[in-house]
DNA sequence: GCAAAAGTGTTTATGTTACACCCATGT
DNA sequence: ACATGGGTGTAACATAAACACTTTTGC
Protein backbone atom coordinates (compact mmCIF):
# COMPACT_ATOMS: atom_id res chain seq x y z
CA UNK A 1 0.00 0.00 0.00
CA UNK A 2 3.06 2.60 0.17
CA UNK A 3 5.31 3.60 -2.14
CA UNK A 4 8.17 4.00 -0.01
CA UNK A 5 11.18 1.13 -0.94
CA UNK A 6 10.48 -2.00 0.62
CA UNK A 7 13.54 -3.35 -1.62
CA UNK A 8 15.39 -0.98 -4.52
CA UNK A 9 13.85 0.09 -7.79
CA UNK A 10 15.37 1.15 -11.14
CA UNK A 11 14.33 4.09 -11.99
CA UNK A 12 11.79 5.15 -14.38
CA UNK A 13 12.35 7.90 -17.40
CA UNK A 14 10.47 9.28 -20.21
CA UNK A 15 12.26 9.65 -24.05
CA UNK A 16 10.78 11.17 -26.91
CA UNK A 17 12.20 11.11 -30.72
CA UNK A 18 10.48 13.85 -31.84
CA UNK A 19 9.92 13.82 -35.74
CA UNK A 20 9.42 16.85 -38.33
CA UNK A 21 10.08 17.75 -41.76
CA UNK A 22 9.92 21.11 -42.85
CA UNK A 23 9.63 20.40 -46.82
CA UNK A 24 12.86 19.93 -47.95
CA UNK A 25 14.48 16.85 -48.60
CA UNK A 26 14.84 15.15 -45.49
CA UNK A 27 13.24 14.28 -42.55
CA UNK A 28 14.28 15.72 -39.26
CA UNK A 29 14.59 14.43 -35.28
CA UNK A 30 14.90 17.11 -32.82
CA UNK A 31 17.56 16.83 -30.05
CA UNK A 32 18.96 18.95 -26.91
CA UNK A 33 22.08 19.72 -25.51
CA UNK A 34 22.79 17.90 -21.88
CA UNK A 35 23.76 20.29 -19.35
CA UNK A 36 24.29 17.80 -16.44
CA UNK A 37 26.70 14.92 -16.46
CA UNK A 38 26.40 12.28 -17.41
CA UNK A 39 27.03 13.16 -21.04
CA UNK A 40 27.19 16.86 -20.67
CA UNK A 41 27.08 18.83 -23.58
CA UNK A 42 26.08 15.67 -26.09
CA UNK A 43 22.74 15.82 -28.05
CA UNK A 44 20.32 13.51 -26.45
CA UNK A 45 16.63 12.64 -26.86
CA UNK A 46 14.33 15.29 -25.10
CA UNK A 47 13.24 13.34 -21.47
CA UNK A 48 13.49 12.82 -18.00
CA UNK A 49 11.66 11.00 -14.40
CA UNK A 50 8.13 9.75 -14.61
CA UNK A 51 6.78 11.50 -11.19
CA UNK A 52 4.39 9.24 -8.91
CA UNK A 53 1.31 10.36 -9.91
CA UNK A 54 1.46 10.91 -13.43
CA UNK A 55 1.00 8.44 -16.50
CA UNK A 56 3.75 7.41 -19.06
CA UNK A 57 2.71 9.49 -21.75
CA UNK A 58 1.63 12.26 -19.63
CA UNK A 59 5.28 12.41 -18.34
CA UNK A 60 6.34 12.38 -21.97
CA UNK A 61 4.29 15.35 -23.01
CA UNK A 62 5.09 17.15 -19.66
CA UNK A 63 9.38 16.31 -20.48
CA UNK A 64 8.45 17.72 -23.83
CA UNK A 65 6.66 20.47 -23.08
CA UNK A 66 9.86 21.37 -20.49
CA UNK A 67 12.60 20.91 -22.29
CA UNK A 68 11.32 22.23 -26.40
CA UNK A 69 7.91 24.31 -25.68
CA UNK A 70 5.82 21.69 -27.09
CA UNK A 71 2.37 20.84 -27.31
CA UNK A 72 -0.26 18.99 -28.19
CA UNK A 73 1.96 16.70 -30.63
CA UNK A 74 0.84 12.97 -31.69
CA UNK A 75 2.29 10.86 -28.98
CA UNK A 76 2.62 6.83 -29.57
CA UNK A 77 4.68 4.86 -27.21
CA UNK A 78 7.41 2.99 -29.36
CA UNK A 79 9.16 0.80 -26.47
CA UNK A 80 10.61 0.17 -23.44
CA UNK A 81 14.60 -0.06 -22.95
CA UNK A 82 15.51 -1.59 -19.71
CA UNK A 83 19.37 -2.93 -20.15
CA UNK A 84 20.74 -3.24 -17.00
CA UNK A 85 24.09 -1.03 -18.08
CA UNK A 86 22.29 1.79 -20.50
CA UNK A 87 22.64 4.46 -17.90
CA UNK A 88 26.02 4.55 -15.80
CA UNK A 89 23.96 6.57 -12.78
CA UNK A 90 22.18 2.88 -12.15
CA UNK A 91 19.22 1.14 -13.03
CA UNK A 92 17.04 3.48 -15.27
CA UNK A 93 14.26 1.95 -17.40
CA UNK A 94 13.55 4.21 -20.20
CA UNK A 95 10.16 4.48 -21.85
CA UNK A 96 10.52 5.89 -25.71
CA UNK A 97 7.74 7.32 -26.74
CA UNK A 98 7.96 8.94 -30.72
CA UNK A 99 5.77 12.64 -31.56
CA UNK A 100 5.09 13.88 -34.99
CA UNK A 101 5.32 17.73 -35.01
CA UNK A 102 3.57 19.99 -37.70
CA UNK A 103 6.36 22.52 -38.89
CA UNK A 104 3.68 25.63 -37.84
CA UNK A 105 3.47 26.23 -34.06
CA UNK A 106 6.93 24.86 -33.53
CA UNK A 107 9.11 26.67 -31.27
CA UNK A 108 12.58 25.14 -31.75
CA UNK A 109 12.19 25.77 -35.78
CA UNK A 110 14.50 28.47 -36.54
CA UNK A 111 16.71 29.13 -33.14
CA UNK A 112 18.30 26.57 -34.71
CA UNK A 113 21.37 27.91 -32.81
CA UNK A 114 19.82 28.03 -29.45
CA UNK A 115 22.35 25.52 -27.61
CA UNK A 116 19.37 23.88 -26.36
CA UNK A 117 17.50 22.45 -28.49
CA UNK A 118 18.16 21.39 -32.22
CA UNK A 119 16.73 19.98 -35.48
CA UNK A 120 18.90 17.29 -37.21
CA UNK A 121 18.42 15.58 -40.39
CA UNK A 122 17.92 11.71 -39.80
CA UNK A 123 20.89 11.07 -42.26
CA UNK A 124 23.09 13.31 -40.37
CA UNK A 125 22.55 12.45 -36.76
CA UNK A 126 25.43 13.50 -34.37
CA UNK A 127 26.38 10.95 -31.77
CA UNK A 128 24.35 10.89 -28.73
CA UNK A 129 24.42 10.09 -25.17
CA UNK A 130 23.15 6.39 -23.10
CA UNK A 131 21.52 4.31 -25.96
CA UNK A 132 19.92 6.96 -27.34
CA UNK A 133 21.17 5.74 -30.79
CA UNK A 134 19.37 2.37 -30.69
CA UNK A 135 16.44 4.45 -29.55
CA UNK A 136 16.30 6.47 -32.81
CA UNK A 137 16.92 3.83 -34.72
CA UNK A 138 14.05 1.68 -33.43
CA UNK A 139 11.63 5.14 -33.97
CA UNK A 140 13.22 5.25 -37.38
CA UNK A 141 12.06 1.61 -38.33
CA UNK A 142 8.53 2.28 -36.71
CA UNK A 143 7.36 5.31 -38.39
CA UNK A 144 8.72 3.61 -41.80
CA UNK A 145 6.53 0.94 -41.12
CA UNK A 146 3.48 3.00 -39.79
CA UNK A 147 3.62 5.51 -42.29
CA UNK A 148 2.42 2.75 -45.03
CA UNK A 149 -0.88 1.73 -43.50
CA UNK A 150 -2.02 4.35 -40.81
CA UNK A 151 -2.12 8.15 -42.00
CA UNK A 152 0.10 9.56 -39.86
CA UNK A 153 1.59 11.33 -42.41
CA UNK A 154 -0.62 14.05 -41.81
CA UNK A 155 1.00 15.30 -38.67
CA UNK A 156 3.79 16.18 -39.43
CA UNK A 157 2.44 18.51 -42.26
CA UNK A 158 0.62 21.96 -41.90
CA UNK A 159 -3.48 21.55 -41.45
CA UNK A 160 -3.91 22.62 -45.13
CA UNK A 161 -1.26 21.04 -47.80
CA UNK A 162 -0.23 20.18 -51.40
CA UNK A 163 -0.09 16.75 -52.66
CA UNK A 164 3.25 17.61 -53.89
CA UNK A 165 4.35 18.34 -49.97
CA UNK A 166 2.78 15.13 -48.91
CA UNK A 167 3.96 13.02 -51.65
CA UNK A 168 7.59 14.72 -50.77
CA UNK A 169 7.14 14.25 -46.62
CA UNK A 170 6.41 10.47 -47.99
CA UNK A 171 9.68 10.05 -50.10
CA UNK A 172 11.56 11.59 -47.05
CA UNK A 173 10.02 8.43 -44.90
CA UNK A 174 10.90 5.98 -47.29
CA UNK A 175 13.33 7.19 -48.87
CA UNK A 176 12.70 6.20 -51.92
CA UNK A 177 10.83 8.17 -54.96
CA UNK A 178 7.66 7.19 -55.70
CA UNK A 179 5.81 7.92 -59.11
CA UNK A 180 3.21 10.99 -58.70
CA UNK A 181 0.45 10.30 -61.08
CA UNK A 182 -0.05 6.75 -58.68
CA UNK A 183 0.32 8.89 -55.38
CA UNK A 184 -2.35 11.43 -56.52
CA UNK A 185 -4.25 8.14 -57.48
CA UNK A 186 -4.03 6.51 -54.70
CA UNK A 187 -4.10 8.84 -52.13
CA UNK A 188 -6.92 10.48 -53.55
CA UNK A 189 -9.05 7.45 -54.05
CA UNK A 190 -8.86 6.72 -50.30
CA UNK A 191 -11.75 9.74 -49.69
CA UNK A 192 -10.36 11.22 -46.53
CA UNK A 193 -8.48 14.26 -48.74
CA UNK A 194 -11.01 17.19 -48.87
CA UNK A 195 -10.00 19.54 -52.06
CA UNK A 196 -10.22 23.20 -50.81
CA UNK A 197 -10.60 26.16 -53.18
CA UNK A 198 -7.18 27.38 -51.82
CA UNK A 199 -3.98 27.13 -53.92
CA UNK A 200 -0.58 27.67 -52.53
CA UNK A 201 1.30 30.39 -54.33
CA UNK A 202 4.75 30.32 -54.56
CA UNK A 203 7.39 30.25 -57.47
CA UNK A 204 5.94 28.58 -59.76
CA UNK A 205 2.58 27.02 -60.95
CA UNK A 206 -0.27 26.99 -57.91
CA UNK A 207 -1.23 24.08 -56.22
CA UNK A 208 -4.16 23.06 -54.93
CA UNK A 209 -4.21 22.52 -51.06
CA UNK A 210 -5.81 19.65 -49.26
CA UNK A 211 -6.60 18.86 -45.64
CA UNK A 212 -6.98 15.79 -44.14
CA UNK A 213 -10.26 14.43 -42.94
CA UNK A 214 -10.18 12.76 -39.53
CA UNK A 215 -13.92 12.17 -39.58
CA UNK A 216 -14.06 10.50 -42.75
CA UNK A 217 -11.15 8.38 -42.04
CA UNK A 218 -12.19 6.92 -39.58
CA UNK A 219 -15.77 6.56 -40.81
CA UNK A 220 -14.31 4.14 -43.03
CA UNK A 221 -11.48 2.78 -40.66
CA UNK A 222 -14.94 1.35 -39.15
CA UNK A 223 -16.02 -0.04 -42.48
CA UNK A 224 -13.07 -1.99 -42.22
CA UNK A 225 -11.14 -0.47 -44.60
CA UNK A 226 -7.03 -1.06 -45.15
CA UNK A 227 -5.02 2.10 -45.67
CA UNK A 228 -2.02 1.44 -47.12
CA UNK A 229 0.13 3.31 -49.39
CA UNK B 1 25.55 6.74 -9.37
CA UNK B 2 23.17 5.01 -6.65
CA UNK B 3 20.10 2.78 -6.94
CA UNK B 4 18.75 4.19 -3.29
CA UNK B 5 15.85 6.46 -3.62
CA UNK B 6 16.54 9.90 -3.88
CA UNK B 7 12.98 10.14 -4.35
CA UNK B 8 10.28 7.82 -4.84
CA UNK B 9 10.43 5.76 -7.35
CA UNK B 10 7.42 3.63 -9.38
CA UNK B 11 7.78 -0.16 -9.03
CA UNK B 12 8.78 -2.45 -12.11
CA UNK B 13 7.15 -5.21 -13.00
CA UNK B 14 6.71 -7.43 -15.93
CA UNK B 15 3.52 -9.54 -17.19
CA UNK B 16 3.23 -12.02 -19.82
CA UNK B 17 0.30 -13.01 -22.67
CA UNK B 18 1.10 -16.29 -23.09
CA UNK B 19 -0.29 -17.62 -26.29
CA UNK B 20 -1.24 -21.50 -26.98
CA UNK B 21 -2.76 -23.27 -29.30
CA UNK B 22 -4.01 -27.41 -29.39
CA UNK B 23 -4.68 -27.47 -32.82
CA UNK B 24 -8.54 -26.84 -31.94
CA UNK B 25 -10.89 -23.98 -32.83
CA UNK B 26 -9.79 -21.48 -30.80
CA UNK B 27 -6.48 -19.78 -29.69
CA UNK B 28 -6.00 -20.27 -25.61
CA UNK B 29 -4.07 -17.69 -22.83
CA UNK B 30 -2.46 -19.15 -20.40
CA UNK B 31 -3.84 -17.48 -16.70
CA UNK B 32 -2.17 -18.25 -13.62
CA UNK B 33 -4.43 -17.80 -10.09
CA UNK B 34 -3.33 -15.61 -8.01
CA UNK B 35 -2.41 -16.95 -4.58
CA UNK B 36 -2.41 -13.35 -2.86
CA UNK B 37 -3.75 -10.08 -2.31
CA UNK B 38 -4.69 -7.95 -3.92
CA UNK B 39 -6.98 -9.99 -6.11
CA UNK B 40 -6.14 -12.91 -4.06
CA UNK B 41 -7.97 -16.12 -5.75
CA UNK B 42 -8.68 -14.03 -9.13
CA UNK B 43 -7.30 -14.97 -12.42
CA UNK B 44 -4.35 -13.48 -13.73
CA UNK B 45 -1.27 -12.53 -15.92
CA UNK B 46 1.99 -14.47 -15.03
CA UNK B 47 4.72 -12.34 -14.56
CA UNK B 48 6.68 -10.51 -11.34
CA UNK B 49 8.74 -7.60 -10.52
CA UNK B 50 12.02 -6.78 -12.27
CA UNK B 51 15.34 -7.23 -10.28
CA UNK B 52 17.54 -4.36 -10.22
CA UNK B 53 20.40 -6.65 -12.05
CA UNK B 54 18.55 -8.66 -14.69
CA UNK B 55 16.79 -7.02 -18.22
CA UNK B 56 13.43 -6.59 -18.93
CA UNK B 57 13.05 -9.59 -21.29
CA UNK B 58 15.09 -11.55 -18.98
CA UNK B 59 12.46 -10.30 -15.93
CA UNK B 60 9.55 -11.91 -18.25
CA UNK B 61 11.70 -15.27 -19.09
CA UNK B 62 12.62 -15.72 -15.33
CA UNK B 63 9.05 -14.93 -14.02
CA UNK B 64 7.32 -17.03 -16.88
CA UNK B 65 9.44 -20.29 -15.90
CA UNK B 66 8.83 -19.87 -12.08
CA UNK B 67 4.97 -19.35 -11.90
CA UNK B 68 4.65 -21.85 -15.12
CA UNK B 69 7.81 -23.84 -16.12
CA UNK B 70 7.52 -22.18 -19.75
CA UNK B 71 11.17 -21.77 -21.16
CA UNK B 72 12.11 -21.34 -24.51
CA UNK B 73 9.66 -19.65 -26.10
CA UNK B 74 9.22 -16.50 -28.10
CA UNK B 75 9.11 -13.99 -26.63
CA UNK B 76 8.58 -10.08 -27.79
CA UNK B 77 7.61 -7.02 -26.10
CA UNK B 78 4.16 -5.97 -26.38
CA UNK B 79 3.47 -2.49 -24.56
CA UNK B 80 3.91 -0.67 -21.16
CA UNK B 81 1.32 0.24 -18.76
CA UNK B 82 2.03 2.90 -16.23
CA UNK B 83 -1.83 4.04 -15.55
CA UNK B 84 -1.20 5.71 -11.91
CA UNK B 85 -4.24 3.75 -10.46
CA UNK B 86 -3.78 0.81 -11.94
CA UNK B 87 -2.64 -1.55 -9.07
CA UNK B 88 -4.35 -0.55 -5.71
CA UNK B 89 -1.12 -1.22 -3.71
CA UNK B 90 0.26 1.67 -5.27
CA UNK B 91 2.20 3.26 -8.24
CA UNK B 92 3.37 0.37 -10.64
CA UNK B 93 4.41 -0.06 -14.08
CA UNK B 94 4.37 -2.96 -15.54
CA UNK B 95 6.27 -4.22 -19.18
CA UNK B 96 4.17 -6.27 -20.93
CA UNK B 97 5.42 -9.33 -23.24
CA UNK B 98 3.74 -11.74 -25.44
CA UNK B 99 4.64 -15.56 -25.47
CA UNK B 100 4.38 -18.26 -27.91
CA UNK B 101 4.36 -21.38 -27.61
CA UNK B 102 4.29 -24.85 -29.33
CA UNK B 103 1.51 -27.24 -27.86
CA UNK B 104 4.89 -30.33 -27.74
CA UNK B 105 6.95 -29.06 -24.45
CA UNK B 106 4.04 -27.33 -22.39
CA UNK B 107 3.68 -28.19 -18.62
CA UNK B 108 0.86 -26.60 -18.01
CA UNK B 109 -0.98 -28.59 -20.72
CA UNK B 110 -2.81 -31.50 -19.39
CA UNK B 111 -3.31 -30.39 -15.71
CA UNK B 112 -5.76 -27.92 -16.76
CA UNK B 113 -6.96 -27.91 -12.92
CA UNK B 114 -3.88 -27.70 -11.40
CA UNK B 115 -5.25 -24.70 -9.77
CA UNK B 116 -1.95 -23.22 -10.25
CA UNK B 117 -1.88 -22.14 -14.60
CA UNK B 118 -4.67 -22.61 -16.88
CA UNK B 119 -5.72 -22.26 -20.57
CA UNK B 120 -8.31 -20.52 -21.59
CA UNK B 121 -10.01 -19.74 -25.00
CA UNK B 122 -9.58 -16.34 -25.90
CA UNK B 123 -13.47 -16.66 -26.17
CA UNK B 124 -14.20 -17.37 -23.15
CA UNK B 125 -12.07 -15.51 -20.76
CA UNK B 126 -12.66 -15.28 -17.49
CA UNK B 127 -12.76 -11.75 -15.26
CA UNK B 128 -9.07 -11.19 -14.87
CA UNK B 129 -7.23 -9.13 -11.94
CA UNK B 130 -5.84 -5.17 -12.36
CA UNK B 131 -5.89 -3.65 -15.81
CA UNK B 132 -4.94 -7.50 -17.37
CA UNK B 133 -7.81 -7.29 -19.06
CA UNK B 134 -6.91 -4.46 -21.33
CA UNK B 135 -3.38 -6.25 -21.53
CA UNK B 136 -4.72 -9.05 -23.02
CA UNK B 137 -6.57 -7.14 -25.88
CA UNK B 138 -3.58 -4.83 -26.80
CA UNK B 139 -1.99 -8.82 -27.49
CA UNK B 140 -4.79 -9.97 -29.21
CA UNK B 141 -4.80 -7.50 -31.62
CA UNK B 142 -0.86 -7.41 -31.91
CA UNK B 143 -0.54 -10.68 -32.47
CA UNK B 144 -3.48 -10.33 -35.19
CA UNK B 145 -1.65 -7.88 -37.06
CA UNK B 146 1.41 -9.49 -36.52
CA UNK B 147 0.70 -12.91 -38.11
CA UNK B 148 -0.24 -11.44 -40.97
CA UNK B 149 3.14 -9.94 -42.17
CA UNK B 150 5.46 -11.98 -40.13
CA UNK B 151 5.50 -15.96 -39.94
CA UNK B 152 5.33 -16.10 -35.90
CA UNK B 153 2.40 -18.51 -36.67
CA UNK B 154 5.16 -21.16 -36.48
CA UNK B 155 5.70 -20.03 -32.63
CA UNK B 156 2.49 -21.87 -32.18
CA UNK B 157 2.81 -24.83 -34.05
CA UNK B 158 5.10 -28.17 -33.37
CA UNK B 159 7.97 -28.20 -35.65
CA UNK B 160 6.59 -30.39 -37.66
CA UNK B 161 2.94 -29.86 -39.09
CA UNK B 162 0.41 -30.50 -42.03
CA UNK B 163 -0.62 -27.34 -44.04
CA UNK B 164 -4.34 -28.36 -42.67
CA UNK B 165 -2.94 -27.36 -39.10
CA UNK B 166 -1.45 -24.14 -39.97
CA UNK B 167 -4.40 -22.66 -41.76
CA UNK B 168 -6.55 -23.77 -39.48
CA UNK B 169 -4.36 -21.69 -36.55
CA UNK B 170 -4.64 -19.38 -39.04
CA UNK B 171 -8.25 -19.06 -39.20
CA UNK B 172 -7.96 -19.36 -35.60
CA UNK B 173 -5.77 -16.21 -35.05
CA UNK B 174 -7.93 -14.00 -37.75
CA UNK B 175 -11.52 -15.54 -36.66
CA UNK B 176 -12.37 -15.96 -40.07
CA UNK B 177 -12.62 -18.59 -43.12
CA UNK B 178 -9.54 -18.89 -45.61
CA UNK B 179 -9.94 -20.56 -48.76
CA UNK B 180 -8.23 -23.54 -48.56
CA UNK B 181 -6.97 -23.71 -51.95
CA UNK B 182 -5.92 -20.09 -52.05
CA UNK B 183 -3.93 -20.46 -48.70
CA UNK B 184 -1.90 -23.27 -50.01
CA UNK B 185 -0.58 -21.93 -53.01
CA UNK B 186 0.40 -18.79 -51.24
CA UNK B 187 1.94 -20.27 -48.37
CA UNK B 188 4.39 -23.14 -50.32
CA UNK B 189 4.97 -20.26 -53.19
CA UNK B 190 7.05 -18.66 -50.16
CA UNK B 191 9.46 -21.41 -50.52
CA UNK B 192 10.70 -21.27 -46.56
CA UNK B 193 7.87 -24.19 -46.23
CA UNK B 194 10.31 -27.92 -46.11
CA UNK B 195 7.78 -30.97 -46.99
CA UNK B 196 8.89 -33.88 -45.25
CA UNK B 197 8.69 -37.68 -46.56
CA UNK B 198 6.22 -38.03 -43.61
CA UNK B 199 2.60 -38.11 -42.99
CA UNK B 200 0.66 -37.63 -39.94
CA UNK B 201 -1.73 -40.17 -39.68
CA UNK B 202 -5.24 -40.09 -38.23
CA UNK B 203 -8.73 -41.02 -38.69
CA UNK B 204 -8.71 -40.27 -42.34
CA UNK B 205 -6.53 -39.44 -45.40
CA UNK B 206 -2.95 -38.64 -43.73
CA UNK B 207 -1.46 -35.42 -44.39
CA UNK B 208 2.08 -34.38 -45.71
CA UNK B 209 4.15 -32.58 -42.98
CA UNK B 210 6.55 -30.00 -43.22
CA UNK B 211 8.76 -27.56 -41.05
CA UNK B 212 9.30 -24.04 -41.40
CA UNK B 213 13.08 -23.58 -42.34
CA UNK B 214 13.69 -20.41 -41.00
CA UNK B 215 16.94 -19.79 -42.32
CA UNK B 216 15.71 -19.69 -45.78
CA UNK B 217 13.14 -17.13 -44.82
CA UNK B 218 16.02 -15.23 -43.28
CA UNK B 219 17.73 -15.03 -46.37
CA UNK B 220 14.54 -14.34 -48.48
CA UNK B 221 13.67 -11.41 -45.81
CA UNK B 222 17.49 -10.32 -46.67
CA UNK B 223 16.24 -10.14 -50.41
CA UNK B 224 13.93 -7.52 -49.27
CA UNK B 225 10.96 -10.12 -49.61
CA UNK B 226 7.81 -9.18 -47.77
CA UNK B 227 5.97 -11.90 -46.17
CA UNK B 228 1.99 -11.01 -45.94
CA UNK B 229 -0.82 -13.99 -45.94
C1' DG C 1 -19.39 -47.73 -48.03
C1' DC C 2 -19.19 -43.70 -45.56
C1' DA C 3 -17.27 -39.94 -42.98
C1' DA C 4 -13.47 -36.84 -42.79
C1' DA C 5 -9.53 -34.33 -44.08
C1' DA C 6 -5.99 -34.10 -48.07
C1' DG C 7 -4.97 -32.57 -52.27
C1' DT C 8 -5.22 -30.14 -56.86
C1' DG C 9 -6.14 -25.66 -61.54
C1' DT C 10 -8.45 -22.37 -63.90
C1' DT C 11 -10.95 -18.25 -64.61
C1' DT C 12 -12.18 -13.56 -63.29
C1' DA C 13 -11.65 -9.42 -61.11
C1' DT C 14 -8.80 -6.18 -58.95
C1' DG C 15 -4.90 -3.62 -58.06
C1' DT C 16 -0.12 -2.12 -59.26
C1' DT C 17 3.32 -0.40 -62.24
C1' DA C 18 5.37 2.08 -65.88
C1' DC C 19 5.34 5.85 -68.63
C1' DA C 20 5.20 11.46 -71.32
C1' DC C 21 3.27 15.52 -72.07
C1' DC C 22 0.98 20.17 -71.30
C1' DC C 23 -0.12 23.97 -67.73
C1' DA C 24 0.33 28.03 -64.76
C1' DT C 25 3.12 30.93 -62.44
C1' DG C 26 7.42 33.96 -61.01
C1' DT C 27 11.59 35.65 -62.45
C1' DA D 1 11.47 32.65 -72.64
C1' DC D 2 12.65 29.60 -69.31
C1' DA D 3 12.72 27.16 -65.07
C1' DT D 4 9.90 24.89 -61.78
C1' DG D 5 6.48 22.18 -59.79
C1' DG D 6 1.26 21.14 -60.91
C1' DG D 7 -1.65 18.39 -63.13
C1' DT D 8 -3.58 14.44 -66.09
C1' DG D 9 -4.81 8.82 -68.58
C1' DT D 10 -3.89 4.34 -70.44
C1' DA D 11 -2.00 -0.15 -71.35
C1' DA D 12 0.68 -4.16 -69.57
C1' DC D 13 1.30 -6.87 -65.87
C1' DA D 14 0.82 -9.16 -61.43
C1' DT D 15 -1.78 -10.50 -57.61
C1' DA D 16 -5.98 -12.00 -55.27
C1' DA D 17 -10.43 -14.22 -55.15
C1' DA D 18 -13.86 -17.48 -56.25
C1' DC D 19 -14.92 -21.95 -57.09
C1' DA D 20 -15.79 -28.28 -57.13
C1' DC D 21 -14.27 -32.48 -57.45
C1' DT D 22 -11.15 -36.68 -56.61
C1' DT D 23 -8.10 -39.21 -53.21
C1' DT D 24 -6.85 -41.74 -49.15
C1' DT D 25 -7.40 -43.42 -44.89
C1' DG D 26 -9.99 -45.39 -40.40
C1' DC D 27 -13.98 -47.09 -38.85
Amino acid sequence: MSNTCEFPRPALTVDCVVFGYDGGAGLQVLLIRRGIAPFKGAWALPGGFVLMDEGLEDAARRELGEETGLKDVFLEQLFTFGAVDRDPRGRVVSVAYFALVRPDRNPARGDTDADEARWFEVDGMPEVAFDHGEILGAALERLRGKVRYQPVGFELLPKRFTLGKLQGLYEAILGREVDKRNFRRKVLAFDFLVALEEFEMGAHRPGRLYRFDRRRYEALVKRGFLFEL
